[in-house]
RNA sequence: GGGCGAAUAGCUCAGCGGGGGAGCACCUGCCUUACAAGCAGGGGGUCGGCGGUUCAAAUCCGUCUUCGCCCA
């Protein structure tokens, strides 16, 4: 094996080689195999409306650790990759770009616009692809689907169908959220609320043949255009004598009458309150309680109707000015107060919501929610963490029927026809002629679906469904969904629903939430701000394997993070580490032949090693399978940073760099080991840095690629609580020879011998060691000594555990600075065994505490007790020294 | 109004019943033949306040304060 790597590792040499070669053996192809286990999980899809962020940068790295892990483990493992065709948000982006070369979606017609938002797709897809492959995510790119393509189409057609023939699908004329930018009706969760501080003002509406008038307040003046009625609470006294009677309504000079409705608090304003039927969900509800006339306001694109006088050909905004204006002239306006109150606003534009009676399509909901809420309450799926089931339940609860038709083009057309005889055809296949009278001039539905819908399809429409496909008996349910915790509504609990209803099982069985990715102040990556972090940026600078890590480790279950440069670099110096200690291992590796078992008489630093590493195996393994990434990484980190690199490589050069052939051997073959197993814990993390120095290591022959080698076990029989203890006594010492050597200034190259008293069971132990303590604290000569054994007068001391450690000093001792050094030791001591002696003399914890940990306490203070015998015998000999 | 989360070292965050941790920053000393993107050593914290449960609380429960998110 010949060595001739680079001291810095240079991740641009070495990704896209990697991630090639893995395209080439086909790795990521899920391979179905009959009778194995199988771990599957389909991508959530990424929008074609630009390239990744961060999020998703975050999301398909957590999947691609499980998928890596998972498939290691030897499980049958699927990704499933695609992309979402996002209706409203694409099509938005389109006639963007249309608008710049002065042009409307309009002026193009539907098929040429098609055309045009097919060319998007087809470019940023592209885009999306190039990031993920760049981003080293193992997805079978053999099954990659799109939520658009004909496969996907003909489940949305399937479910639309089947739907509407048992009445779960239904088309009517509803209160709506309608968004008058995008000029579409939205779902009640496309829309954000937001609380502003705005206006209520008071508005007095004279009566028509009695005298007075009666007053309302509104936030939304501009609506009384369009108001039918003034409604109080039937228990109003106040009132009570007015309802059936009428009033004026002010500007429009038309009569309106006054009604009692229930729902009207009287306690809220002035007790009454205007109805406007048209442009208020509540204000419908009662509208049709008492029959009212409907008068429509305001149009779909924001402007007040032609029928309002002078106010046609407003904007709401506008009109609410003139109204104000002349409400007041006319002496009806009575008071204006500040108020603050929730505002809807289109998710997708930011445009306020405007409530808009209208034609659309419906998912009706109660049936399909039950069994939805009885497979999370019952534990068939469970959410990661586990307090988002909450918040899943509780929309599920109180779920209103789902708006999916939208007035755009872009999506997946309503499969719905007209014939002019009135006839409608909801079908499976394009009709062409009308059952009903035989006409042959059907007419689709201009409308599109929800993107929600077909997304809702994703598990089982990805697969094939619905046929009965391969894919589908094998894979299907998936294993688990990874998502963020702000599509929980849109889409987790859509699919579930969904598969449970056409499917007939749960999509997925976990949900693993994470959280959102904000910038270092910790706000959100947004474009309007121009915070956001561009992953390719950071990948093309430090690599993915460094990105990966960054965000992983980053990241608490369910919990957002902040993108910090610094830990950026922390992980990219990790890679750099991960990359010298493999060349250090490679370096002394030539012709090293693995063998099949590890040597016999392995050494206490070897075995020590093994124990650790077959620890964080264990560790690390339990982890990933709570879906605790984050933790998992640092586990391997500290794993290989701190007992790996820091102690075991150091351990290992005496001897490598002996003489001895034997103790040669063994070091290489545990070196290689160790490094191979953990390249192996590394994988999932930080594939492409793990994978090529797998790639220079000597071969086992298990497997070709890392990628496929098999995930450490936890083995008993490596298990060494013996080596553990000692080596951490072997360290002890070696850390307080090297604090003591570094309290009076001493250079690495400067030796300075060190005399150990220590019981005499140690001794053996002390001797073995001896060589390694003395090369890794940089003494001169360790001299070993049994307690009764004479002590250096003029020293430096320090203690590990029952060990005395003295670093002579003859003449330039400072006595008073040592004395002081020691008498805080002791006081430390003190403190601690009071704790002890506190805790044993409670009769309580006696008694109630677990055996082990009574015992542990006994031991602490037996140990804090014997050090604070020989601190006090040190310091007496010190002040005897001092006169 | 209802729900959820966060508050731990100067900063960013892990830990979530039995001796307070990491990274960065800071101080000291080192180019030691894997690595200065490094090595060795060090300083620094009434774990937001109060109350409770427990032999034992950063950790569990209640409550308050501040901040953030979701829902109505």
């Amino acid at each position: 094996m010949s060595v001739n790597l680079p001291s810095v590792y240079e991740p641009e040499k070495v990704e896209d080689k990697i991630y090639q070669f893995w395209l080439d053996a086909d790795y990521f192809r899920a391979p179905r195999e009959k009778g194995k286990k199988t771990f599957s999980v389909v991508i959530p899809p990424p929008n074609v409306t630009g390239s990744l962020h961060m999020g998703h940068a975050l999301n398909n790295t957590i999947q691609d650790v499980l998928v890596r892990w998972r498939r290691m483990q030897g499980f049958d493992t699927l990704w499933l990759p695609g992309t979402d065709h996002a209706g409203i948000a694409t099509q938005n982006k389109v006639e963007e770009h249309l608008a710049a070369e002065g042009l409307s979606r309009h002026d193009l017609g539907r098929e040429k616009f098609l055309e045009r938002a097919w060319n998007w797709k087809e470019e940023y897809h592209a885009r999306i692809l190039k990031q993920l492959y760049k981003l080293g995510v193992s997805c079978d790119w053999s099954r990659e689907r799109f939520t658009l393509d004909e496969g996907c189409s003909r489940a949305v057609r399937e479910v639309f169908v089947s739907l509407y023939e048992r009445g779960l699908i239904y088309r009517g004329n509803y209160m709506i959220n309608w968004c008058t930018r995008c000029h579409t009706a939205i779902s009640d969760i496309e829309v954000e609320h937001e609380e502003k501080s705005s206006m209520l003002a008071h508005i007095s509406y004279p009566g028509v043949g009695w005298e007075g008038s009666i007053v309302v307040a509104t936030t939304r003046p501009e609506t009384m255009l369009g108001d039918t009625a003034v409604a109080v609470n039937p228990e109003d006294g106040r009132y009570r004598d007015l309802v059936g009677r009428k009033v004026l309504l002010p500007l429009m000079n038309r009569e309106i009458p006054i009604i009692a409705d229930a729902y009207v608090d009287p306690a809220f304003g002035s007790g009454a309150v205007k109805i406007t039927p048209a442009h208020d969900p509540n204000d419908f509800e009662i509208g049709r309680r008492h029959d009212l006339e409907v008068v429509v306001a305001i149009g779909e694109d924001g402007l007040i109707t032609e029928q309002m006088g002078p106010y046609g050909g407003m904007d709401r905004y506008a009109a609410r000015r003139a109204v104000l204006d002349d409400l007041e002239k006319g002496g009806y306006l009575r008071k204006i107060e500040d108020y603050t109150h929730s505002v809807g606003h289109c998710q997708r534009c930011g445009t306020e919501i405007e409530p808009f009676f209208s034609l659309q399509w419906f998912v009706c909901m109660q049936p399909l929610a039950e069994p939805a809420i009885k497979a999370v309450t019952e534990g068939k799926i469970s959410f990661v963490p586990e307090r988002f089931t909450r918040a899943y339940l509780h929309w599920m609860e109180n779920i209103r029927d789902w708006c999916i038709s939208r007035q755009i083009w872009w999506g997946h057309r309503i499969p719905a026809w007209y014939c002019p005889c009135g006839e409608m055809i909801v079908a499976r296949q394009d009709p062409s002629r009308c059952p009903s009278c035989g006409g042959e001039k059907l007419e689709q539905d201009p409308d599109v679906l929800d993107t929600w819908f077909s997304s809702a399809l994703w598990p089982f429409s990805t697969m094939g469904w619905p046929e009965q496909t391969p894919d589908l008996q094998h894979y299907f349910p998936t294993s688990v969904l990874v998502t963020g915790y702000d599509i929980i509504t849109f889409w987790v609990a859509r699919m579930i629903f969904m598969s449970l209803d056409f499917m007939g099982d749960i999509p997925f069985s976990h949900v693993s939430v994470h959280g959102l990715v904000r910038d270092a102040q910790g706000r959100k990556m947004s474009k309007s701000l121009g915070n956001g972090v561009d992953p390719l940026e950071v990948i093309d600078r430090y690599g993915a394997d460094t990105l990966r890590f960054t965000l992983i480790t980053g990241q608490a279950p369910g919990s957002d993070q902040r993108f910090r440069h610094e830990n950026v670099e922390a992980s990219r110096n990790f890679s750099n580490k991960i990359w010298n200690a493999s060349r250090y291992v490679l370096m002394n590796l030539e012709d090293y032949r693995p063998a099949a078992a590890l040597p016999p008489d392995l050494q206490r630093r070897d075995r020590w090693i093994l124990d650790r590493h077959n620890a964080v195996v264990a560790r690390t393994t339990e982890l990933l399978e709570n879906y605790e990434l984050g933790e998992a990484a640092r586990v391997v980190y500290d794993f290989f940073w701190r007992d790996f690199c820091d102690w075991y490589i150091e351990l290992s050069k005496l001897g490598l760099y002996g003489v001895e052939e034997e103790a040669r051997e063994r070091s290489r073959a545990v070196l290689f080991f160790v490094l191979e197993r953990t390249l192996r814990l590394l994988h999932p993390f930080m594939p492409f840095i793990s994978e090529e120095i797998w790639q220079h290591l000597p071969r086992s022959g298990e497997t070709a690629a890392l990628i496929l080698a098999p995930w450490p076990r936890f083995a008993e029989e490596l298990v060494d609580e013996t080596a553990r203890v000692e080596m951490e006594l072997i360290m002890e010492v070696i850390h307080a020879v090297r604090n003591l050597r570094q309290e009076i200034g001493l250079s690495r190259g400067t030796n300075s011998p060190v005399v150990l008293r220590a019981p005499r069971r140690l001794l053996p132990l002390l001797e073995e060691e001896r060589p390694f303590m003395e090369k890794l604290s940089w003494a001169g000569e360790i001299t070993l000594r049994n307690e009764d054994g004479e002590k250096p007068e003029q020293a430096l001391s320090a203690l590990a555990g029952e060990i005395e450690i003295y670093l002579p000093l003859q003449g330039v001792l400072d006595l008073d600075q040592e004395i002081a050094r020691l008498q805080k030791e002791l006081q430390d001591i003190e403190t601690e065994r009071r704790k002890s002696l506190a805790k044993l003399g409670n009769e309580q914890f006696m008694q109630r505490a677990p055996q082990d940990v009574v015992e542990k306490e006994r031991r602490k203070e037996e140990e804090c007790n014997k050090k604070r015998g020989k601190l006090l015998l040190r310091l007496e000999e010190l002040e005897k020294l001092r006169g």
